[in-house]
DNA sequence: ATCATTAGCTGACTAAAGTCAGGTAATGCA
DNA sequence: TGCATTACCTGACTTTAGTCAGCTAATGAT
């Protein structure tokens, strides 16, 4: 059973990279070099910060200034400092620039109406279901969820985006002053840990710990970005958090959540968890849940 | 409809080579060119002739000549002539050659499990299946169907296969001589065609046609390899055939076939066919169709 | 026996990709 | 103000990938 997926997945892996390989390689590269042609394609129409481009494509910082140095040459680029901090410089097309990514879109777009052609309508269809089954599940399998330090600044915009959430949730807004907290200091270890999912190391989760007393945790701040949804990364965290809570020693696990937050009740019934009676008086709590671990 | 198809595939493409990507260049490149490594693999533990590896890698014999040097100056491969023909040279692993596959081996099943251990069981299951569905149909995407002279050694070779299993698949046997010719040169332009269906080069399938009178045309071998069937491809060589017969002026086909052949009748009569009475004494024939194009 | 063809090899090249050790300007911090 | 850090750049390299022309040996056809 186990070999069988795995003998798929090689397989899979081969015969894709060979196929769709074959279209990167001829298509998107018109008499320009792949390296060239995918940094246009990374730029975009919004343009994109060096640094960014950088982690994005994983480039050695020299090599990724000697191609925008040619590019820049060719006349598709231009690269201009940042006001707020001259040092970052941020990449940007020209008109130039435009007309060859609508081109490279182009020629993408018949890539793949040629690949689709020969099929019949049912088989199209089911191809397409399958291509989007496998993204979605690559998506998940190559997210991570590693401890973070909570006054990171993906942390702290996981936090907000959480906060704001919560805000056009709750019937009557949500203000984080009245709620019970979660500061840096005691969602760090040795106290407590904060987690964050990652996907292509863009924040899309995340998850605290902290104690309450010995023996006893409080989860908070579970987030998931609403495009990653339905994809188990919650399931995920929450595991992971109560790694981290066995890690510290925890035997058990409390959290409050509100009734509007339907997802997540179900998450945590799901994962083990048991409604008891309110351990505190969270003023946008509805329900009290509890795990021994 | 059809844009949401294309938009998926691109999105698709990108994705999945930049994470199996990854994996190609990393795990199969333990510290040697990629080039080498994937020579490796395709030579394989049964070894293999220098022209096909050329085919399949779709190489530069100079290049491929160079990368096997580098790779018998590593102790990894032995070329030796072969000893029907000591032009074409057979390249295999030696015992070191052999570790170093079981070594790549391995990392391909370590990257596999990898991928799939963040996902739930449920999630496997439906990634190794959407998996199978896409190689499935991206296989049937690349096949071509191309005409060929009815002498060159694919079309021979498929007969040959189309033969073989009427020979198992008849009651009483097959025996091509007692059956209505298709001699090669019934079967090209201009009295007739020859198609053949390839993957990656390799014939699966072919389908023939000849004129029997000014406007009046019959379809013959039509065969599908085992491996290739249920995608579509017969589908597509009847298509081709039709196409054929078009341009050769043809207003009607015929076709006749035997009563163990049930996927091949199947086809006609979706395809348009309507069973007429016999029109011909073949021995083996039990059903007779026509088709008006 | 002669000659064309096939299979593979070698040498000489180019382009693309990537690495590494410095360098400079801007910024942040004590 | 001085100094460390950050962001990016330049120059000098190596490796990998790939192309092309011309060569040799074996084979097949006549």
């Amino acid at each position: 059973m186990q070999d069988e997926a795995i003998v798929t997945v090689r397989s899979f892996s081969r015969s894709v990279t060979q196929r769709v390989g074959i279209f990167t390689d001829r298509f998107l590269g018109r008499d320009r070099p792949l390296a060239e042609a995918r940094l246009i394609y990374e730029i975009g129409r919004e343009g994109c910060d060096v640094r960014e481009l950088r982690a994005r494509l994983d480039l050695d910082s020299g090599y990724l200034s000697r191609l925008l140095r040619s590019l820049e040459r060719q006349g598709l680029i231009e690269v201009v400092p940042q006001q707020t901090d001259r040092r970052i410089r941020r990449a940007g097309l020209t008109s130039a620039g435009y007309r060859e990514l609508d081109e490279l879109d182009h020629r993408g777009d018949e890539f793949a109406g040629a690949l689709l052609a020969p099929l019949s309508a049912a088989q199209r269809e089911r191809i397409v279901g399958a291509m989007q089954d496998v993204e979605r599940l690559l998506n998940v399998a190559v997210t991570t969820i590693d401890l973070e330090h909570p006054a990171s600044s993906d942390a702290q915009w996981c936090v907000e985006q959480y906060f704001k959430e919560l805000d056009t949730r709750f019937e009557g807004g949500f203000d984080s002053e009245q709620s019970i907290s979660a500061d840096p200091q005691e969602t760090m270890p040795p106290c407590g840990a904060f987690l964050v999912a990652r996907l292509d190391s863009r924040a899309i989760g995340c998850g605290a710990l902290k104690t309450l007393q010995p023996g006893l945790g409080s989860i908070k701040r579970m987030w998931v970005s609403r495009s990653a949804r339905g994809l188990g990364i919650g399931r995920r965290i929450l595991s992971a958090l109560e790694d981290q809570a066995l890690e510290l020693g925890l035997e058990v696990v409390r959290l409050e959540t509100n009734r509007s937050l339907e997802e997540a009740q179900a998450l945590y019934r799901r994962h083990g968890y048991t409604e008891v009676t309110a351990f505190n008086d969270d003023p946008y709590a509805d329900f009290w849940f509890e795990k021994r671990l």
